[in-house]
DNA sequence: TTGTAGGCGTTATCAT
DNA sequence: ATGATAACGCCTACAA
């Protein structure tokens, strides 16, 4: 008998936080009918319904999501990595999933990796240690380490803003390379040869780096070398009017900029302004983003527009599909790529008086 | 003895997952040695130490941050409520906040609440049902709903951007009243008199409209009619230019306008240069927020500069202060103001040939 | 429809 | 220093 008492119950209960048990006693039913109501309100008898929910606002009860989704081994949070809160296109891309997660009651857990590798992988580790019920993250480079995480989990992994081999789940982006391509030839039929593409940090910036390289290669392919600028800062609007300073230096004669983003378009143009260049006629300016700004600035921007929008509201629907599917029937568990596209924007900055074909 | 039989051990064990105890095993040793290890690797002696070291990344073990949550009834969770992703402000504000709680192992849970009260409830509840170490809302002015969630909890909770009465834990933020005053002040030094404040969304977002109206009782008190436009879209770039159409029909000698943002007075200026309006000498223009582009921008902006960065730099520290106290000798728990200020930015934009104070 | 009890993967307490 | 074992608050299969 004696290994049969009670261990002088070694109490720990310091929480005197509102419990599901607490509302069960104030309703007089048992938690299971709380846990239920919860879950399902028309599952129980209308007459205790009104008790409970009497019961809840009285006690201010709030759900200990903690506690749910370790009993129910799976969470409604969704860990998103982003490069950069500020960039303007993940922004609008992270508030259109946002939304979309929303109305089915996911949370999002959101970090920022700075550009930095180390930090994606930390974010990842992070975020699995969360057990959520997705993850996403920004392109298809990854170092090692996350590569890793990212294999051996079995939550579902979108990539987005990028297209590449090996999905792991799924992919939703577009092809920069082609962008770097529309935007070269872009230039080129406008008749000019005298070409620079500005950009910064993109040694780190993969992406921005891939629509470098395919830009200079099609000018390469037709026997024209284009001067690059890659500074070492952020990609901002003063980077851009740097970039046209070094740009003018080097290349005096220079006829047409691509640059890395709209910001430092943007600042192209100021810096063009201040110098008493005009655009387009001295100088064609071509962005990428489309933002905002875009379309109202002085002259019009010629820009790509990535669907920014597009992007988040897709990788939300596929993953909510496939997070539903897991619940009933399995459906096409299989890898699955979605190529959004984009859009060349031909707008005044790159206007020629003898174009008549843009916009 | 039937009473005694383990009846069918209705096991639940679907997950798969790499579990603490896993660990153990493949160390030989208890999973009490191994959390202990996880929490202070040097707890453990010098012989054990490396065999769990190399379970742990053999069975590519991750911990689940849900069981010790509720283990130990406290999270490294912090709950963060924005008006909107895309908004710059918030963006560097959150930034400069992530990587305060980043280095001490806390994870952000970020919402936006497209300045709908409603939602502002709904995001605050589902924070507080993952139990977070902290709340960060932002602004003042909040619902009942909201209110009384946040007056219930027993989480701290820091209010931002914005200083009010009766704070909850923490304030950080600044006088919206005081910044509306010195542009109008700004202004008025420079012997403007025919005066528009444009904004959008004014009867949502609460902070624009408090700067709205210090800046138009300033003037009134001058016996000056300020005329105010106030669009029902987003406050943007685009916004700004339509807002100028409007204030230049119904004023047609207009000679300032103040602005809800940078965003819209770049909208403005745009719109301006289109008109063939030249900036300073026909119009002043006024911004809020002192973006990026703003000091680079033709003419450069002049603006009010409300150092969000350091907003979200304080409200961290302080927030983690308090964490950190709770666990030692519990300090100051009394609520606190922080004002962080601001900074009138005068640049070219309100520059006249007459005044040389400013810059 | 409602209640019962075992388990989710940790942390924390206590005993060794 | 290490190992059992009881919470933590909820979900859910199963019994009533």
């Amino acid at each position: 008998m004696s290994q049969n008492i009670k261990t002088a119950t070694r109490s720990r209960r310091g929480t005197n936080r509102v419990t599901m048990e607490d509302v069960a006693a104030h309703a007089r039913v048992s938690a299971s009918s709380v846990s239920l109501f919860l879950r399902n309100p028309t599952a129980v008898s209308p007459r205790i319904a009104p008790r409970i929910k009497r019961a809840i606002d009285a006690l201010g009860y709030v759900p200990n999501k903690l506690a749910g989704s370790l009993a129910a081994a799976r969470t409604r949070a969704i860990g998103v990595v982003i490069p950069r809160l500020g960039r303007a296109f993940f922004a609008e891309t992270v508030s259109a999933m946002q939304t979309e997660f929303d109305r089915c009651g996911y949370q999002l857990l959101l970090g920022a990796t700075e550009y930095d590798p180390a930090r994606e992988a930390d974010l990842v580790k992070t975020f699995l240690s969360w057990s959520p019920a997705a993850l996403v993250v920004t392109g298809c480079h990854h170092d090692e380490a996350t590569h890793t995480l990212l294999r051996r989990t079995n939550v579902p992994v979108a990539e987005m803003w990028e297209l590449g081999d090996e999905p792991f789940d799924l992919q939703v982006g577009f092809s920069h390379h082609a962008a770097g391509e529309a935007i070269a030839s872009h230039l080129h039929s406008l008749g000019l040869t005298r070409i620079a593409f500005v950009g910064a940090n993109m040694t780190r910036d993969l992406r921005a780096a891939q629509r470098r390289d395919s830009f200079c290669s099609w000018f390469s392919q037709r026997s024209i070398d284009v001067f690059v600028v890659d500074l070492p800062s952020s990609a901002s609007h003063a980077a851009g009017g740097h970039a046209l300073t070094i740009a003018l230096d080097a290349m005096p004669d220079i006829e047409a900029i691509a640059c890395l983003n709209d910001a430092m378009a943007l600042g192209v143009m100021f810096e063009a302004q201040r110098r008493g260049l005009r655009i387009p006629d001295d100088l064609a300016v071509a962005g990428f983003g489309d933002l905002p700004f875009s379309q109202v600035c002085v002259p019009p921007l010629t820009t790509i527009q990535p669907h920014a929008s597009t992007i988040g509201l897709r990788v939300a629907r596929e993953l909510l599909r496939r997070l539903d599917a897991e619940n009933g029937e399995s459906a096409s568990n299989a890898p699955k790529v979605v190529d959004v596209g984009f859009e060349l924007i031909a707008r005044e900055s790159t206007r020629r008086f003898r174009d008549c074909s843009s916009q």
